[in-house]
DNA sequence: CGGCGCTTTGAACTAGTTCAAAGCAAGTGG
DNA sequence: CCACTTGCTTTGAACTAGTTCAAAGCGCCG
């Protein structure tokens, strides 16, 4: 890859200022010379349409991928047709981790709206990790806070009620908005319905009407994908699985 | 720790032929050299006994353990009371994984039965993965494995049916049986009723249910914690989903 | 023996699914 | 500019897989 110099690390310390991610994205905290290093490393690549596969489950694993800006999500086929949704990664996460180690991704990563990947082959992450501290600190921290993830996903999964899990979705949507400097309360699902309820484990037709029970409850406002949140103190109550006044159809959020 | 050169190394190498496991454990593929080095890394740690934790949730992270005899699970605490569990560990398991991120513990980790473990300095293990090749790709193969692990695990939970969980769960101890050497068909599993339920996503009545419908339908023998796999093709196509005869309760294996 | 913890089983109940149909936004082509 | 298609979303109504509640059974250890 050609890199001219400082005038790549600028060029990196720029795009890295926009994506805003703190703590997460590779190059937080790292000084001049260490960014040079990581520049050296990432490939830039080419916009991605809303629609396109960054990679197939089952297609051979040769870099990580770090999202810059757009949304992706990760799916893993089943043999029955029916195929989970893992995951919706935001601009400073890493995909493709899954495929350290047999080096064959497990999941599918696709585009759900136009979006910028940088690409980090595989074999100078390890090289980097071991010529850079900082950089071994932010793998690890990376790795970990995967793993964590996907152990929430599992405790959400798990004994919680529809309700519950929808809400869990929308308050750890805007606390990601949040640190990407975007408004934590207005925000636009770049998901279908599907997706969502395939992510929680649930059917569409309920995260639907959860949505609209949501909206007579006032506790958002809900137009198609486009969600505002109102009432964030009665999501986090629902979402701990306290008792919520009433959650029915048919029942106005005001009572007179 | 105390290390006396080569007699220590012909004991890790002894420990690990016991273990007996292949391709996950952090020994295999190491020559004379490499596992010397790994030696002087692995503390050996004292058995724990059953109900032991190894480790609290919010504790202070500062090593991974590797699995070395026994069964520990990882259990996930929830604000309200429930907990989750997240996995059972089998010899030649890592955990601790995901305190890599923050450097504490998200979950806890409970012996349930007799075990012991190896524990690994976090330390040591960049500093080892660095001057050893061999050694970083098993560190890949650990970390992607398990996120693989999480992925199929959350798979299995959402929009499955009960007995194809319950048929998943036992399918998969019976291949983990068998990479450690053990009798696939028969097994004792040293967990309750309820730690499979939950990890399962289920209510453990519906667990034990199930049990005694796969023994109706000849597809298992179980006595308690005792199970012995007879019809492995039965349960395989449980697990794929497709259509069993007749799962129903009162009804007998056998149809004269 | 007696009590404790785990497991099994039954019966009533319900949260969420499934099936079905209508609504709605956005695009396409005449 | 409108008729028509397509894909997603919403809503209703019937249904069911799994839960919950309750009670009995069983093995084990002091």
């Amino acid at each position: 890859m050609a890199h001219d110099g400082t005038h790549f690390v600028a060029q990196l310390r720029e795009a890295c200022a926009t994506c805003g991610v703190r703590g997460l994205c590779l190059p937080s905290g790292l000084n001049r010379h260490e960014l040079r290093a990581l520049g050296e490393v990432l490939r830039d690549r080419r916009p991605l349409p809303a629609g396109a596969t960054l990679f197939h489950a089952g297609s051979r694993f040769e870099s990580l991928h770090l999202v810059r800006a757009g949304c992706l999500v990760s799916v893993m086929p089943s043999a029955d047709g029916e195929s989970q949704v893992l995951g919706f990664h935001l601009p400073g996460d890493i995909v493709g981790l899954d495929g350290l180690g047999t080096h064959v991704h497990g999941c599918s990563a696709v585009a759900l709206e136009r979006s910028r990947v940088c690409e980090i082959p595989l074999h100078s992450i390890h090289e980097l990790a071991c010529r850079v501290p900082s950089m071994r600190e932010t793998f690890d921290r990376i790795i970990g806070q995967r793993i964590q993830t996907e152990h929430e996903h599992i405790a959400m999964m798990g004994k919680r009620l529809a309700k519950q899990r929808l809400a869990v979705f929308l308050l750890d949507f805007s606390e990601r908005a949040r640190r990407l400097h975007r408004d934590p309360q207005l925000f636009r699902l770049s998901m279908s319905r599907s997706d969502i309820a395939s992510y929680l484990g649930l059917a569409l037709e309920t995260v639907s009407r959860l949505f609209s029970r949501f909206q007579e409850l006032g506790l958002i406002e809900v137009e198609r994908r486009l969600v505002r949140l109102i009432d964030v103190a009665g999501l986090r109550a629902i979402a701990e699985g306290e008792a919520v006044p009433e959650l029915r159809p048919g029942m106005q959020a005001e009572k007179h």
